[in-house]
Order: C-alpha cells, then structure tokens, then sequence
DNA sequence: CAATTAAATCGACAATTCTCGATTTGTAGG
DNA sequence: CCTACAAATCGAGAATTGTCGATTTAATTG
C-alpha cells in the first residue's frame, strides 16, 4: 500500500475517529450488548452508532480502511468486528516519518 | 492546524512528493540559475520543472501547502522560495503518534 | 515606459469523494 | 421455510478536489 492511499484513507474526519476509537475501545465504546469484550474488535453497528451517521456511510468507510488495511475485520454471525491493524498504522508512521 | 486537514494537505501524490523533496533539496534539485543556494528555498519554478505539471497547478499546491503551514514562503523579487516548516511537520507527525 | 519573466489568481470542466436511502446478502431462531 | 436483524452493496446526487489554459500582478531590465 502506498503512502498517499494510506493518507486518503485517513484523510477524512470520520475515518480518522474511527482509527483512534479503535485504538481504545473500552475509552470510547460502550459495551456489546451481548458483553463480549473488545479482544475482536468492536462490532460495526457499535462503530456506526458513535459516528451518528448513516448505516451504509459507516460501512462503506469500515471497507475503505479495510481495503487499506488500517483495520482487521473478523465476522462472527451476524455480527463483523472491527479492530485496528497496529502492524500497518506503524508502518505508516514510520514510512511517514522517513518520508517527511 | 487540524490534523485532518494537515492529512488532505498531504493526501495527493504531489504535493507529497514536494514535501518529500523539500525535505533534501541538494539531493532532488539542480541547483538555481543564478547559483543561489537552498537556504532559504527552492523557487517554485524548480518545483514546477520537477513535477512535470502546469505553472499554475503547482502554484495552486505551493498555496495550499503554504495554507496548512507546511513550508514557510519567502519572496525575493520576482521569485518565491519555498521550504518545509519543520515544526509543523513535527507536530504533525507527533499528533498523529498519539492519535493512531 | 515597454518588454520580459516569475508567480498568483481566475474560470471552467473532469474526476473523485461524500453521503444517503433502498436493496440485497448472510446468519440465527422459531 | 419465514421472520428478524446485521452488514454489505447499489445507485444517485451533492460537494470537493484536480488540473488546465488564460489572465493578472509584481518585479527586473533595457
């Protein structure tokens, strides 16, 4: 993944919330109904209620980052949970870092 | 600065490479007609002949690079010397440290 | 002052991104 | 199989970004 796509991914106000929620779940999810905690990753519609907008927007971003590989998803059911990929954000940084 | 629209400075191929570029000018610019050093710049003409785009496309990235603080402008005549502003890049990728 | 050159601004169209509601797909339970 | 629900996909219009050529503004030099 080039660096301007990771950029474009995260270039955008919504996506990069969701990147750093998803750095710490428990600070800023509530719980799964269910009360699965977050090891997996937090479910789409938990993601979707903290944005505020629409179902379909919140998905089609989880698939940007995903595609981007800033996100792991893993489904489960129904259900499809989201969690950071820390092996991509830190090459990101670091590429970022020796770039600029 | 958001870091959102430090992202979207920075989320097109070209105005990263400036950036890039901007970060060693000795090494990706011949030098200045008039022999002048890098010290405070390379002219947006060097840039222009770099990417390969229009005078006023590039013109219109210097601006907004200038706009999110990412290079400091410094005209001397006819001509505008451009360099990164190594503080704000610092603070960004800082930011962004703590947010990811 | 006229001509030249560097850079900025303007106006426009093309391309991409944002965002939604509607529909479809996948899964679980009765 | 039917219903219900979570998530993904589709289709579309609005908004933003990319990019250019033409024009304007500034500065230099004859």
């Amino acid at each position: 993944m080039q660096l301007v796509e990771l950029h474009k991914a995260l270039a955008n106000d919504t996506r990069m919330d969701i990147m750093s929620w998803l750095s710490d779940p428990d600070k800023h999810f509530r719980p799964h109904k269910d009360g699965k905690d977050f090891s997996d990753g937090v479910c789409a519609q938990l993601i979707q209620e903290k944005t505020g907008m629409s179902q379909s927007t919140v998905s089609h971003y989880l698939s940007i980052l995903l595609r981007a590989n800033l996100v792991i998803s893993h489904r489960v059911g129904k259900w499809t949970y989201y969690r950071r990929n820390d092996e991509t954000v830190r090459a990101f940084l670091s590429k970022l870092q020796l770039t600029l």
